[in-house]
DNA sequence: ACACGACTAAGAATCATTCTCATTATGGTA
DNA sequence: TACCATAATGAGAATGATTCTTAGTCGTGT
């Protein structure tokens, strides 16, 4: 696993800076955590970085996610996920869901199928008026874990 | 709006039938609701319905949902949203989302698109070692409403 | 050293959702 | 019809992830 995080480290930093806000340890260790791990629950979070407070921890991701740094996802699980926005990684990806222990890992699809998909939603859109940001695709299974499990 | 959903309720009776629950009046008021408005929020179903308490809202479509016959969708906003199940309706369908009212809006895309999705996501899934389900697209953007009140 | 602003953390507060339980409705049976 | 077992209802309490409050700490510049 490649731990130098010293450009995505310093981009932030700068960001921050411009508003006049610190990029402190605790925040580092957060993104530390989001880079390496994927996409979080605040309980992980907290086991991986050295001792911050859970309200501490909240509010860091709320102003990281404020700044576009990191992205809040929702899903059916107790905790909600956190992961490094795209604008920052700059890999466009979607998310193999286990329905079982609610699991998510990040998947990249090839480019043609996007070009092929960002065209048909277009349209789909436009038809009920809408405008078109961005789309997140949940691909929903089980993942190889919980297929032991089950058949165990 | 064709409000003769007397083919949806007799199946959904005889699904509950089967493992003596009742489809009470408050039940199929909910089923209509969903089956008119598409994803709903729970006020907006307690708006709907005539007089239903809210812990009976939530516990009847608990039962709906073990049964299969709604769906619960998790997004962003303050309330989570139901809709009938596809396994229910008969139509596979994604959302467009505004993510600035958080409504969310059905829609079907073109079946070609949906088969190249299938293999796309099939393809991604198995090298992670996951089997699928099913795959919900969210495509988010601004709903003609909140497009109107920006520009005022 | 001082002042100012940002950050931290403990605990209180919020609020959608779930649970509890006493009451009421329903369906089957004789 | 009367009775019984089982399911459904609704009011309110409980749960728990997340947010808010507040007092204290840290960093930076002067």
């Amino acid at each position: 696993m490649n731990l130098d995080n010293s450009g995505l480290h310093h981009l932030i930093a700068t960001k921050l800076d411009e508003v006049g806000q610190m990029y402190t340890q605790k925040r580092r260790e957060l993104v530390d955590a989001l880079s390496q791990a994927g996409p979080c629950t605040l309980p992980e979070l907290l086991e991986f970085s050295d001792g911050i407070a859970q309200s501490s921890a909240y509010r860091n991701l709320t102003v990281l996610e404020e700044m576009g740094v990191v992205r809040r996802l929702v899903h059916h699980g107790e905790y909600g996920r956190w992961e490094l926005s795209e604008e920052l990684t700059g890999h466009h990806h979607h998310h193999l869901v286990c329905h079982s222990c609610d699991v998510i890992i990040d998947v990249e699809l090839p480019t043609h199928i996007e070009h092929l998909m960002d065209e048909a939603f277009e349209t789909a859109a436009i038809r009920s008026k809408f405008t078109v940001d961005r789309h997140n695709i949940d691909i929903v299974g089980t993942c190889a874990n919980c297929q032991e499990t089950a058949q165990a």
